[in-house]
DNA sequence: TCTTTTACGTTGCAGTTGCAATGTAAAAGC
DNA sequence: GCTTTTACATTGCAACTGCAACGTAAAAGA
């Protein structure tokens, strides 16, 4: 065989060109000539790795939601031992919100696939697993904070105002310092009014 | 000529088909013969009707806008006249969260083209005066019945939660009651616990 | 009545699509 | 050294795409 190849890594590097289609021409631009040129390979070697443009689509998939993960943790990580659940929320979601230009790109992108698992079911379960998760993370953080509201039921209005202060962001209807004041008075009608210390 | 035919009952019986198709199969199935099959008509027809497939998917946007307010201001109708804000807006909400198999389909096509316009930015004011009068209406609504609250900031607060449910809803992330009852939480959070009488 | 306009239907075309098939070169294993 | 496997590149094809061009029938206006 020639020069060992990794597999994961070619593949990524073709989903990263997938990606970037899509940022900026949307998923329906998104063919395997269209990808392999971004991509700067030759589509035979897109079809090398991928049997199918909807193999390839999927991953592309699991890709945006793996590096999405990782911005999350790593946002938790930044923040040291015991932060505060709110400190921690709070920049978790800004992290999480389409603020600049490069994670609008990204954000663009998830839109995109939030629609195509919209018509495509079949596909739809890992996104649903991922909010999952997220519930539980800040179910957690409110119950463990203030025993006053319901944690399970302000985490799930807690993530369904940043889906929707990212869909807002990303189509201009709000601006970035209106959709972070609104996260923020969403944190304080859940924590009550301002940090507690410092 | 032969029978006058009404041009604008034509274009919606074709924008209605290409609803129908992005529905259920997303806006990248929606071609030229795709929706002239869909409609019943020949896609010789549905070109003497748009010049281009671009004016046809921008007719169908404001087809599917129009019919959107059209539900709002009839929920807003049929609750007789001056009704309490907050029932106003639970009223509101829950006509326009995709909670039934028919407001579900309209909210696939809704999600469809948010992503489209996301990456075609001359498309997308029209969405965006769309939730700049409904956050006017909702800043009104809280305005009159609760001065404790920022109005604009609840407001823009309580259509994010809304526009979030409504994506976790299509995504099947949210159960139809856990959405209802996030959405219930949140206008206690504005209005205080439960309405006030009755 | 005759002309002109309108409302289509049909056909055709160049470009693009996903994908199969085939070719080829290189390196791993014997 | 020879075979086999891998990693591609090229080519080809049937199906589809948006759109232009042309044809035709009917009715409105002269």
């Amino acid at each position: 065989m020639p020069k060992r190849v990794d597999h994961d890594q070619r593949r990524t590097l073709i989903a990263d060109a997938l990606v970037r289609v899509a940022a900026d021409q949307g998923l329906e631009a998104v063919s395997l000539r269209h990808v392999a040129t971004a991509a700067g390979v030759s589509s035979g070697m897109v079809q090398h790795y991928f049997r199918t443009k909807d193999e390839m689509m999927r991953f592309a998939l699991a890709v945006v939601r793996e590096r999405h993960q990782l911005r999350v943790s790593e946002a938790v990580g930044r923040l040291g031992p015991d932060p505060a659940p709110r400190d921690l929320l709070r920049a978790l979601f800004l992290t999480v919100l389409p603020l600049d230009p490069e994670s609008r790109a990204y954000g663009r992108v998830g839109l995109a696939f939030l629609a195509y698992t919209a018509v495509r079911p079949e596909a739809a379960e890992p996104l649903r697993a991922d909010t999952r998760d997220m519930l539980d993370l800040v179910t957690g953080l409110i119950r463990g904070a203030n025993r006053a509201v319901d944690p399970a039921g302000a985490a799930a209005g807690l993530l369904a105002v940043l889906e929707g202060l990212g869909v807002y962001l990303l189509g201009g209807h709000y601006s970035a310092e209106s959709a972070v004041a609104a996260l923020e008075a969403q944190l304080d009608m859940i924590f009550g009014p301002q940090s507690p210390e410092k």
